[in-house]
DNA sequence: CGTCTATTTGAATGTACTCAAAAGCGGTGG
DNA sequence: CCACCGCTTTTGAGTACATTCAAATAGACG
């Protein structure tokens, strides 16, 4: 039970449930436990959950045809994980994701997801603001790509997201704000240089 | 009464509704003429509307630092337009919006969303699937912009609005796809010598 | 401790930008 | 209906921000 706590919180902070419905709600999740390196989703296969993470981190990325990858998310605690795209229209995934940590997972099933949605009008306005929060932080991401530099984009993240600096690599980072690995090395060099 | 048929067929293609619950959603709308040029929103001020197009076109800008636009989205029949962020959290906005041509538009306040939300599920729904849309369009876009290089992201702009372009101004396009109007127009010219 | 992966560093390169000026185009008024 | 004005697009030269490639160093994990 004390599992379902954290999701519970989070679903509470959006709508407001009975302890009733909070009980229907976190039973459509299962728990599922997953190793550092493991995928959770990879291209071709059609995504069957999206996951609420209750331990650990995860990094969403992309494949170009040049090899390179291109992180889409990183999500850690109190974050949802998923392909987005493939998992919301049930085609095949596109992108990979992987744990980063040994972590812990809350897993909604897509069928059950209707189901909640059909079963109670709030469910679906918890789903319809999760959707529009995701639009509205989409949207940030894009105009930040649009008017700032490398170094910028850089700052912008360390201030939004203090804690995923330490914990996520730095690749990802990179790939997150659309910059090689080297460059972003760069920048961080240059700002310890800056300090001192 | 016909003004409001293509928003019907709008929303009839995501949800089913009854003639009475056509006529209820609709109902929440008001029709509204805009001159081109003419600025539908503008930074600081909260948004109280989004609108649906049934005639015309807009675009929605942001300016950065150094004086330079970005084009956030285009718009144009059955489509969308609104400073997102701001007209879901009614904050102010912090993107201009305006008509290209001579418009007509549909206008939905806020408040009166809301009251359809709350009335039946079934516009609940509606918006659900809206804001999924639009995360998974503005997903998209991030991994063109991460992925692709500039000539790249107008051949594919080409490809999935072809009838855009040449509706469209090119310094629209362009910083809709986060390129200088100079480096369009030689990606333009350069296809041209191509061909022949 | 050794191996594998991640990060740093540097030099050469490239993609896209800036600035400036010319050309094209469309709307408006005489 | 033409001529003009303002705005948009084109063109070119010089430049900058960020990439590529290669090699060295540092760090993590078993």
């Amino acid at each position: 039970m004390s599992d379902f706590a954290p999701l519970i919180d989070h679903v509470n902070k959006r709508i407001s449930l009975t302890e009733a419905e909070a009980e229907e709600f976190v039973h459509a999740f299962k728990l599922a436990k997953v190793k550092k390196r493991q995928f959770i989703i990879q291209p071709d296969f059609v995504p069957r959950h999206r996951s609420y993470v209750l331990q650990g981190s995860f990094r969403v990325y992309v494949v170009d045809d040049k090899g390179q990858d291109h992180t889409i998310q990183m999500s850690v605690e109190d974050w949802w994980v998923s392909d987005y795209n493939s998992y919301i229209f049930q085609k095949p995934a596109t992108m990979f994701v992987v744990a980063l940590e040994d972590s812990i997972i809350l897993q909604l099933a897509h069928e059950k997801e209707q189901e909640l949605k059909a079963a109670n009008p709030k469910f679906e306005t918890f789903f319809r603001i999760m959707a529009e929060r995701t639009a509205a932080f989409f949207q940030r991401r894009i105009i930040s790509s649009l008017t700032l530099t490398a170094e910028q984009r850089y700052d912008d993240f360390l201030e939004k997201y203090p804690l995923l600096v330490n914990r996520m690599p730095q690749y990802a980072i990179a790939s997150y704000l659309g910059m090689t690995t080297e460059f972003l090395s760069k920048i961080r060099n240059k700002k310890v240089k800056k300090k001192s």
